[in-house]
DNA sequence: ATGGCAATGTTTCATTGA
């Protein structure tokens, strides 16, 4: 079984990266955020012609996220948070796909240390831990993957020094990510590949890309029966290359 | 073997992203 997740910055505009990925790498499952449209004009059918079917939960301009799947329909498909909460920003969905919950999620951007958004970005991911306590089972398998907006070591950062502290890279938001992980989840991509300056997003200014002035931001946190099927994990630089690329590459994993 | 921002809508600039 083959997951991805993948920050498409904009489903309408990458509608003609996304198909022709999907049809070379056939994954079983993709996860993407910041897909900027509202539901009812999701382009379904572009997708469905690729021999998948979606769950998403969008909303117009900003946030959006989704669950493609080959193996038939979404399973239980659980848009937002429902903890009567503020559920206004489309930033998460879960969904049941072959005995898997996958939970496709966009964690808020920060803006910087210490503005309102940063401190919103620290309570959803207290809240995205919540979310965990009460709705899923870390024995059972579970994949919580997606955008981020967090570096978790100095690994995943190109320039650890001029990033010291500041936000992606500062301690509260690690430590918060911390205790997400600690529900019961591990990084898979890391699991496979503990080397520095392996990068899922790069600025599309300055020459971000060919320099790999990057970050690492996306991931799949899986549970302990989802780790013990990983065989491989990789990220997928050659999506980020070419005509009009999203500035996020594709991180995939394999199960057996 | 990549390329010097991009997407949206409030549209010909402002806002946001990371």
């Amino acid at each position: 079984m083959k997951i991805a997740t993948w920050n498409v910055n904009s489903i309408r505009s990458r509608l003609h990266r996304v198909v022709p990925w999907l049809e070379e790498h056939q994954p079983d499952v993709l996860c993407m955020q910041e897909t900027k449209v509202q539901d009812d004009k999701f382009p379904t059918a572009e997708i469905e012609a690729a021999g998948y079917e979606i769950a998403f939960h969008g909303q117009k301009t900003y946030n959006g996220v989704a669950i493609c799947s080959r193996y038939g329909a979404v399973e239980d498909p659980a848009p937002g948070f429902g903890d009567g909460g503020d559920d206004s920003q489309a930033r998460f969905i879960a969904g049941t796909v072959s005995g898997v919950r996958i939970m496709s999620a966009y964690i808020p951007n920060g803006k910087t240390v210490g503005h309102e958004d940063y401190r919103f970005k620290l309570e959803w991911l207290g809240r995205l831990r919540r979310y965990l306590d009460a709705n899923a089972d870390p024995t059972q398998q579970v994949v919580v993957c997606g955008d981020f907006n967090v570096t978790r070591d100095d690994r995943d950062v190109h320039d650890p020094q001029a990033w010291e502290g500041e936000n992606l890279c500062s301690e509260p938001e690690r430590t918060a990510l911390r205790a997400v992980l600690d529900w019961g989840l591990v990084d898979a991509f890391r699991e496979l590949h503990p080397e520095p300056g392996l990068y899922s997003w790069w600025d599309y200014r300055m020459l971000g890309f060919p320099k790999n002035r990057g970050l690492r931001i996306d991931y799949l946190f899986v549970s302990a029966p989802v780790r013990e099927r990983l065989v491989r994990s990789s990220i997928d630089r050659n999506a980020r290359k070419g005509m009009k690329p999203s500035d996020h590459a594709p991180v995939v994993i394999e199960l057996e």
